[in-house]
DNA sequence: CTGAAAGCGCTAACAT
DNA sequence: ATGTTAGCGCTTTCAG
């Protein structure tokens, strides 16, 4: 069965036109009378041509061809940034080559090289959180692969960059808080050597400072980003009989542990303790109660990062690097609504 | 500055040798004295060489690539087979292209079309509910490009299929169900023009059949495997003031919605409603209750299409179609695990 | 408007 | 063990 694919070169023979004149043709090229053109395209369709995309991204030095790497996945995150590329990709005719880091440097650092191998025009990387070394991107660089950071972002100089305002939105989620009335507020914190851990304590900090509020050293608990940490960091604060009244969480997957926790140890939310968190995600909603937080527009960075690297592919030569802080939102929901403290 | 990438002539031109014997070197080709092969390998390294895989491609006949077309990303179940489809991937030194249906047979078959424009080795596919034209396959196989179906089936004949057991899973749940007393329940059941709702359906059918328990035609609510639609049919039954004693809902999206409806309307889970539901999220967890559910082994099911997959490239004469049917578990937590109703 | 020539970077056959 | 020849399928000059 396998029939050789159909090629320019069997509709040229067809028509008796050359190779190259059905080539243009195909691409609607202006050489072409709108006559010829007509005629090839319905050949090339009766045929059952499809144009062979390594040949064309070889010959044109193009592969129309977008790289995208992220640690994840199966994350509420990352899955709506990625899909918001694969629409603007689509509307904008490039294809997108997605890797997986698995948060895992190494694995990262092969993607990329692979990514380059096949031609990418351009790559979109949101790091892993054990990205130290930062050779890799050099070599991007020298090889002038036009390149954005989203969101973890590496700390280098002169790159393109697309992110939340971390610090802005835990503030403004703070200072929400302090106005209900709540004083003693904890902070699960991830790490502080990513940007986003360092960021969101840095926004929780300074509205404690500005409402002269005292940061407990005991309640900035640092150990991870995920539920499992949540839950411990609670444990934590509760076998050592110091729980808060509220806690803001780094991430969402922290809350869920949170909330795993409390209902363990039947301790109320948001009565006994308050919660709020930074990320938002489509299944807080379904939580009881629905969990408020610092929602991080993910089609907004999704969609400032593919329009600056479209420029930077369409303009190989302006290279001036940008930033782009894209505005996050509180969202109240069932938390963080009220202080009812003794 | 962009220097132009290093390739296979300029290290024969350092070295000395023909452009073959670089190529067939670096490729660890057994023509190659290992003297040459670790000269060549070193040299290669040093000049920052990187093969390019669109010409290896070309040349080579084989891209290496495997073509992965999904519904949607950034749900659980999907994001989670992918994750794995990727694992296996990187394992087998292949390199994935995802494609993103977003529910629409149109991007979807323009999606196909590219994956064999841009000469993928095969193809693993998860239909969209609205996928009815299956002529795109017909043509995927006359070009024999190997194909795996993957839980969204069509109905035609002579596929490779992977899928999960969807009438067992439902038959095990509700048998359960039963067996712990249950008798009055109704089923949020998707559409059934498609076989994850019609299987799901029959296999709830079967249950009740055998245990000669009645099938309240008002207790099957078809609509949709979304959030909104589980919310919508409880509401439904709850103004007809026909509650049952357990819904089985056939995606956990549905099960989400019962959960927000149930929370409003203050009718406890799973003391006055009790729920259980097909598919596995993380987040069930953290629901309050922890909401059961029958298990679709993800990871099992990306292994298989991958296995089969491989397969069929590497062997792309012996074509018997096969059919792996992928068992269910039934996971139980804080939901359907003891009857205590009136 | 059309086409002949050259080459993208690599690999597979066939020498030597 | 190494090299020569001939393409893979397409696009880009450049001539007609």
């Amino acid at each position: 069965m396998g029939h050789r694919p159909i090629t320019l070169s069997d509709i040229a023979l067809r028509l008796n036109f050359s190779i190259v004149t059905i080539s243009k043709a195909l691409r609607d090229h202006p050489d072409i009378s709108p006559k010829t053109t007509k005629l090839v395209k319905s050949a090339a369709k009766e045929m059952g041509y499809t144009p062979n995309l390594m040949a064309r991204g070889l010959s044109a030095r193009k592969s129309h061809t977008i790289g995208v790497v992220v640690p994840k996945i199966a994350h509420f995150f990352f899955g709506s940034i990625i899909e918001s590329i694969y629409k603007v990709a689509f509307d904008n005719n490039y294809e997108i080559i997605l890797m997986v880091s698995q948060e895992n440097a190494e694995i990262e650092k092969k993607h990329i090289q692979t990514l380059m191998a096949m031609k990418v025009d351009g790559i979109i990387i949101s790091i892993t959180q054990e990205t130290k070394d930062y050779d890799i991107f050099e070599t991007v660089r020298k090889r002038s692969v036009p390149l954005v950071f989203m969101d973890r972002i590496p700390e280098i100089e002169d790159i393109n960059i697309v992110r939340v305002c971390d610090r802005e939105g835990a503030f403004k989620a703070i200072e929400h808080a302090i106005n209900l009335g709540y004083k003693r507020i904890a902070h699960f914190a991830g790490y502080d050597d990513i940007n986003i851990g360092k960021l969101r304590y840095q926004g929780y900090a300074e509205a404690m400072e500005k409402y002269q509020l005292p940061i407990h050293p005991d309640w900035v608990v640092r150990g991870g980003f995920g539920d499992k940490y949540g839950y411990e960091a609670f444990m934590k604060l509760y076998n050592e009989n110091n729980l808060p009244d509220l806690i803001f969480c780094v991430t969402y997957p922290v809350a869920l542990g949170v909330y795993q926790a409390a209902r363990e140890l039947n301790i109320k939310i948001p009565d006994d303790v308050d919660v709020i968190c930074f990320g938002n995600a489509k299944v807080q909603n379904f939580l009881n109660p629905p969990l408020s937080c610092i929602d991080q527009p993910t089609e907004q960075i999704a969609e400032r990062s593919m329009e600056i690297l479209l420029e930077n592919i369409n303009n190989p030569e302006e290279s001036e690097k940008r930033e782009i802080i894209v505005p996050t939102d509180l969202i109240l929901r069932g938390t963080c609504i009220s202080y009812n403290k003794p």
